[in-house]
DNA sequence: GCGAGGATTATGTATAGACTTATTCCCGAC
DNA sequence: GTCGGGAATAAGTCTATACATAATCCTCGC
């Protein structure tokens, strides 16, 4: 039978056998409908989707292309730090080094794209895998979107953990980048001497007021971050 | 009109808004056709939608339900790097290192994924923003999946531009980590004593054969690599 | 109490049809 | 020639309906 899931399927062998190339028109979806012996909508839906997927172009009128494929993502899975490592086999371990309040100074408050006197809870923790330094998290969390985080004992839970579970956002932003080692990084990662740092750091919003600011900083030679992405053609598709 | 967006964001907001926390049932499609007064086509449009956004988590028989998310995604866009330079305002330029063919060793092998004693490509490239080093591309391409890169002129077109416009692929795997600069790396790329280089590792794939492998090295002061999520509840939706 | 298996249920998918909307194309006025 | 506007077109969306399928629930027999 004829489902959206083997039309998605021919097209996508067609693009990437270059039976159409990037740019081409493919045959619109009446025609496409009648050749498959389905109907418009079971043609719709397989297109919208590859469109989705940034395969296809769509405009009405003009038609479907192949889309000029100039760049392709890279989907970064970022989770819960505790999991990422329980998940390779190795014991999890966490200790907060440091937790106080303060009012955003200039430099603080363009970090966390909060307003300047805004009231801030700064944490620092430290993250392990089997014993060995894994992580720093070093925080800004803003009190006035986050109020209840005064009552957290972020002893037993970490921000990272809290956040994660239990505060929703609507926007994000992340930047990673390779740093040499602060002397205190070298110190809590046990960095070799001219091991770098591997940093992620990231806000988040909601609604348009910021909630969180982290920079998260690994050991350079034990720290990689992969994405891999399934092979479009073997998949019966998600 | 109700549409399918609006249910969309209505929906998101309910989560946002925590009227359903995660782990909770949301009503069935025919209840929510019937509240908002449309078809059970279009809240499953939406609800479709929302799940393959992560958000919503859908079973036959058992509902849907407000995913736990324990982890978020971070989409990076990996382009053509004469794009990435001249879209931020620099001049682009290039510089072909080196170029060779080989027989895959036992390393060289592991990295792309071929069998030992393939034919290989060996090319070492610098990309340059405003004349200063930007980036080192060191690559393999496999003769045996890709003859036609002994015809291209690399002097005149990066492989990376050439792979990106000509080649397509159907898998990928990209690593991102933080490393000590080598010798030649502080050298080509004019670094300071103890900056680092940022490293993105990938290899493609199409229909199960090896195509390439690339090591991307940048300077650790100068590169960021930056990834933006759009702000779900302000957006009429993409 | 427990397991097998059938009934039930919510989602998954396909269909034909209708109407909307963004674009393009083309023709006719100037 | 070119500019404006209308016709034509292809995608975008919604509807009502039907049947498929996976998972759960429940009952019955033991």
């Amino acid at each position: 039978m004829v489902t959206y899931r083997s039309i998605k399927a021919e097209i996508l062998d067609g693009i990437i056998r270059r039976r159409w190339a990037p740019g081409d028109l493919i045959p619109n979806e009446e025609d496409l409908a009648r050749d498959y012996g389905c109907s418009r909508s079971t043609v719709n839906r397989a297109l919208q989707e590859l469109a989705d997927l940034g395969i296809l172009e769509r405009r009405r009128k003009a038609g479907t292309r192949v889309a000029q494929r100039t760049s392709r993502g890279a989907l970064i899975q970022i989770q819960i730090v505790r999991n990422e490592i329980e998940q390779s086999g190795r014991r999890y371990g966490y200790v907060l080094l440091e937790r106080a309040e303060a009012w955003a100074g200039s430099e603080t408050a363009a970090l966390i794209d909060a307003p300047r006197g805004a009231a801030l809870m700064h944490l620092r923790c430290l993250h392990l895998a089997d014993g060995a330094p894994w992580q720093i998290e070093d925080r800004l969390i803003s009190l006035a979107a986050l109020p209840t985080a005064r009552e957290v004992d972020f002893e037993a839970l970490s921000p990272n953990e809290w956040l994660v579970t239990q505060v929703p956002y609507s926007r994000s932003e992340h930047i990673f980048s390779a740093e040499p080692a602060s002397a205190e990084e070298r110190e809590r990662l046990r960095l070799r001497p001219d091991e770098p740092v591997f940093v992620i750091e990231r806000r988040t919003w909601l609604a348009g007021q910021a909630l969180t600011y982290v920079r998260l900083s690994h050991p350079g030679l034990a720290y990689r971050m992969i994405s891999r992405e399934d092979d479009l053609l073997a998949a019966p598709e998600a």
